[in-house]
DNA sequence: TATGAATGAGTGTTCATTCAT
DNA sequence: CATGAATGAACACTCATTCAT
């Protein structure tokens, strides 16, 4: 019961994903989804009460993914810079996978305070991963630093959105890019105390 | 009488760019456009042939000031760490001045390829203004440079989004933070020929 | 399952042929025909894309019926002259019959290739029907004939939309008359070598 | 002054005759009637009062100068089968020569009482018009009699509007075929009791 | 559970008409 | 008389959602 529940409960949100991911919330129509699931429309409304509760399904599964994976990657390494390139590779082919359904985080329907809710508990979350890192790195204003970082990969990851030739050694490049630039800046805004021990150490990690 | 007609197209360009920006595209009607610009509903379509039409006019309006405002303000300052924590300042302040509708960019309507080439063209402008600045600091990979800048103040504009109680204080602070981080880190990646060693070093841990 | 598709596909078309006819295309709202046919207006989408399909749907029952009833009382009978009546009898009670709505053929949606097509099409194999029964008469440039007949049937069918006071039994005095009328036309018109001196003078007429 | 403003009246009605004539009165847009007559669009209004009402003039002044034009041709002529002849290719050349705009009467808008008596008026002008004629034949059921002329006329016209290669030869061969046809039927029509004298005559007449 | 036929609220757009200039 | 900017009623069509089977 649970499985058969499960496997359509599970299409369905594939199904979403996919549409939703390519041609937006509103661009989007319930019964194609029920169709690429390979269900009738009404079975869709049997698991999720609403389109916009489905959109927060595919979101949160997303999300979570995400967040789960980068945790797995990171508990692999344990530099410093390791990490930092762990998460920058994450994020660019995170999205580089995906290429076909990016316009995910653009076209959320508006005004729905839940969905609101859960990217700004999304992006806490992301944040707080970076921070953990970045405190091993011992860096001032952690939290600002981990905006940043995601920020700069966010839009070097764009043009896998506008241009069709970006490659995988392109997202490659893109990732050691940022993680190169962003150790040195961060390694420039250490506690000032303890500025030159650690960035011997930093220098270290790094060579 | 040029007057009038600029009157009227103003009002509804600025109606529009209130509503789309505080509750998207696919949740602005064309009625409350006309309501809030105080004209009739037909009247919009004297001005604007189409509901996309009307959105990519604001866009158009939005991102044109945006980058001309940048220009004036790059303008009146010569040093690279000036203009450095011009564009972070005003990146931060033009959306925290916009607080009210700043979903803009969330909720553009789908698969509309005028659409899409614009926004592109406008990152290219964006980053391109900033490559300039960049460039006067002697940094290496300059585009990407550029990118990664905007892409880190985008983050940290975020909460002023999310959170209700950010203040024009943070909104300076992050923009300093910014500059000082990135000039930081654009400093260790100036051009080989002079900076001979950090670059070096920086170029091993790239290969 | 079948039948009620059918019930209300008919009962969609039933509802079409009346107010169009009555109406005319763009009088008819396709909210009045749900109403009509007793059912929501989203239903008639689900039978028919567009009005424009509707209508050509509507036009394609009528013809066909038109035709097919035609056909069915021809094989009835087996002199000319039957025929002829029974052709000018058909005509003229199709659309008593249908007093209400014969309004239909004035207010065709225009620029309708697909109609226009239709409408030859009709009348091309009306024309035929005509045709094959006058050959049996041996009339000579028997399509002229037949367009003839039509044409003269249907003005003589004209009052019945104008005239309320029109009867049955007006409607057979003209079918009659007719049927009279182009009989012995027809007679006139015969190939030359079966009816040599009157052909000649008509001939010599035309000449 | 009555001068300028005839010379907008008839602009307005020709060009509404021309658009009302290819497009319909519903697909025929006030705006276009302005622009093709050459003025603004609130002028038409001072002229006309609505487009209805400028429907009816047009028709009006088109059916008038159809039953202006015939009287004039039937005046120069004198035989019953020269008038009969003169009647067949009125009809079809008025046609022909407006071979763009012949839809007009397929199109007008329904339910307008002013417009269906009018309608109903031309139409027993015409076919009085015709009676005239026939009973210079002498014909029995003059009034059927016309009704049929007209209509045998009316469809034959009508490849005019499917055939794109019906040439002026063709419009000649129908209206000598439909007036040669005729006189025979009505010939065979006469009152009972002058037949034999009256059909010699009328044989006269043909040769 | 699963279905898919039926629903009907909702909205972009058109265009005849008006009226201030 | 002439203009054309402004109006707003009107309508085809869509699609999320329901519910009888």
């Amino acid at each position: 019961m649970s499985n058969v529940s499960n496997d359509k409960h599970t299409a369905i949100l594939d199904a979403a994903h996919t549409l939703f991911g390519s041609s937006g919330f509103y661009e989007t129509k319930m019964s194609d989804v029920a169709e690429k699931a390979g269900i009738a429309k009404g079975t869709v409304y049997l698991y999720f009460k609403s389109k916009e509760d489905l959109f927060m399904a595919v979101t949160r599964r997303d999300c979570e993914g995400y967040l789960q994976q980068l945790e797995n990657k990171l508990q692999d390494h344990t530099t410093f810079t390791d990490k930092l390139s762990v998460i920058a590779e994450h994020h660019m082919f995170y999205y580089y996978e995906r290429k076909q359904h990016t316009k995910l985080f653009f076209l959320a329907p508006n005004n729905n305070p839940e969905l609101v809710a859960y990217m700004a508990l999304f992006m806490e979350q992301y944040m707080q991963a970076v921070v953990k890192v970045l405190l091993e790195g011992r860096a001032s204003e952690p939290e600002l630093m981990a905006q940043s970082y995601i920020g700069m990969l966010d839009r070097l990851k764009m043009d896998i959105l506008f241009d069709p030739s970006f490659t995988e050694a392109d997202a490659f490049k893109r990732a050691k890019f940022a993680a190169s630039l962003f150790s040195k800046g961060a390694m420039n805004n250490l506690h000032p105390a303890e500025d030159d021990k650690e960035n011997n150490i930093a220098n270290e990690d790094i060579e």
